[in-house]
DNA sequence: ATAGTTTATGCAATCGATTCCGTTAACTAT
DNA sequence: ATAGTTAACGGAATCGATTGCATAAACTAT
């Protein structure tokens, strides 16, 4: 048995022969606790080695100063650059961390919502799994007054706190970079069209070629279900055999895009002259692949941050209030080797 | 006022006629409690909606599901997938996780182990700060027989458990590989020789050269804080601009490696004929950049699955048992183009 | 000087689950 | 049939901090 005893508020209480409570409200800086007693009560916890039991206030309170995040990877660098931005304003404030991944199931996202509701979290930060269609498992926070944030992959129908892009924007604008480059049959890697962010980025394709009076080729538009390096491989593959094969392609994500650039040069193809290529969140690899990637900007530690501060504002407001904010930040494109034609 | 009140095991002991500590029994399969009972508590809990406690469950019991994370900076490939690794595990196992980072700041480091310890975490898993020299701020949890794991980055003084490389040998490795190459000038990025990591990995580079009867040249090692890609490439300007520059490079990390890589390319030097380079960590960007870069592998996942597993171990045994198991996992070197001279 | 107010603090219930220590009833062995 | 077990469950304290409602003392105003 070598477990030191704990300090709690009630020995400090014995020590000074105070009461538990103006030792809380002490610790707490309480205004109707004298400056004096509070100076006392705080260098005795000091030195008694005293540590608050943040459970036990959880408890009383009914809410603990925590975070649950809930998101498909972690280890993606968007995802933990967004809970990176989390981490550090949440911190700031007081507040922990708890993460969970779905891997894009969603049954896992189901089950760990239920964990950290059971965990009595003061707010929940979510990106949608791909798989998500029902989200009534959100229904329960709702119910107890806890604060919502959606951030990148959001749902349609559940009015709450959310953070985006202007996914359609963005992808209007990368499309147009490059018509402007000279591209006219330009391709696209879509992702699951159940989600926000890859519809809106579709959309925001074929409007800038309608706009632009390029015909729509069905041949040019692939859907993939992760856009991972080896379905941007097999996507580029698959579009370089065509009979009239593309000039341009806009990938909605980074790491389809550079298996593009990576697998077309093995073939031979010159990017850009015979294939100008864009992709999408600005990763790592982006900056480094040759030629590096042009890409479009998503803001992740900022979303991070401002859907850390959505759930700690909505701490001080009042419950009621406010529920379904939208922020929308902007994004830019990156203009790379990979898609400049024209010097 | 919108908040349903929530289901206790008071409201099901009521409506049931049970005790409260019969249906909490009940709901953990307590076996001094009949299957029927259990049958009917279990499917009354369902219908009245009932979710448990967490909180009021970790009070009683002194002790939280919870994993507390301590490293430096989330969003890092190594660091983001050893999270992943840990999370996976931890929450088959019923735990949470909670993170926080650094920022490789000594006093963050210490504020962040207050507060997980003031959450009271059942397990602590550290990979330590750059600056970090004074570890102190562990003593507390050792105290209260909470288990440390420290991963990767571990102080030599602490007796804990321990989930980390053979930096030396990977070092070691690395450099013997460069000279099998023909390389017979190598330089090496070292990192802060504060950290066990880099200094093995040092101290493996060194024997190698010894070893092999190949003179140590101080010009040739360069001592980065971070190993970022900006100290990279100062690094390598610095090194191709000696009267006689190197023929190998052998760096600490990858991200400094893949800037020798394109700032060498800049520069007209031809990789791997004039210079090869093999870098650690095996990141994403090792196998994007061109020619691809040679590395090591780190498995992270790995060391964040046996880290969680320390912990969760630790629960069921004797707290006094065992406490400082340390785990050497195995590296491999990838050998790509960026080193490969001999075909 | 008296009533009213402010300041500083204490009392005790409360949050929800857990668990040590009974108790009762049914069952088993001799 | 009686003592001894076992099975199934209840009572009540406990974990540590918080807070609404007192209360007592000191102070202010008239």
């Amino acid at each position: 048995m070598n477990q030191k005893k704990e300090v709690t508020i009630y020995d400090i209480a014995r020590e000074l022969n105070y009461s538990p409570s103006t030792i809380s409200r002490a610790l707490n800086d309480h205004k109707s606790i004298s400056k004096k007693t509070i100076k006392v009560i705080k260098k005795a916890a000091l030195e008694m080695g005293y540590r608050p039991n943040s459970l036990a206030a959880s408890l009383r309170n009914n809410r603990s100063n925590t975070i649950g995040i809930l998101i498909s990877r972690i280890n993606r660098p968007f995802m933990s650059t967004l809970i990176s931005g989390i981490e550090e304003t949440a911190r700031k404030a007081g507040f922990n961390v708890i993460i969970s991944q779905s891997n894009d199931s969603y049954e896992n996202e189901v089950d760990n919502s239920k964990v950290l509701y059971d965990s009595r979290v003061g707010g929940l930060i979510v990106s949608l799994a791909m798989e998500t269609r029902n989200i009534e498992h959100f229904q329960q926070f709702r119910d107890q007054g806890i604060p919502i944030v959606f951030v990148d992959r959001v749902p349609k129908t559940f009015s709450s706190y959310k953070v985006v892009i202007d996914n359609y924007t963005a992808g209007y604008n990368a499309t147009k970079h490059l018509i402007d480059q000279g591209c006219r049959r330009i391709a696209h890697f879509a992702g699951a069209q159940r989600r926000n962010i890859y519809e809106d980025r579709k959309k925001g394709y074929l409007d800038a070629l309608s706009e632009y009076g390029l015909p729509i080729d069905k041949d040019l538009i692939i859907h993939a279900k992760t856009l991972s390096f080896e379905e941007g491989e097999k996507a580029t593959n698959k579009l370089l055999d065509l009979p009239h094969p593309p000039d341009g392609i806009f990938s909605a994500n980074d790491t389809a895009a550079v298996s593009a650039i990576i697998c077309a040069k093995k073939r031979g193809i010159n990017i850009p002259e015979d294939l100008a290529i864009i992709g999408f969140n600005d990763d790592p690899i982006a900056s480094i692949v040759d030629p590096p990637l042009s890409t479009v900007t998503h803001p992740a530690a900022k979303m991070g941050k401002i859907a850390a501060q959505r759930i700690l504002e909505h701490d001080q407001k009042n419950a009621d209030n406010n529920l379904s904010e939208v922020t929308v930040l902007s994004t830019e494109i990156i203009v790379r080797a990979s898609s400049k034609r024209i010097k």
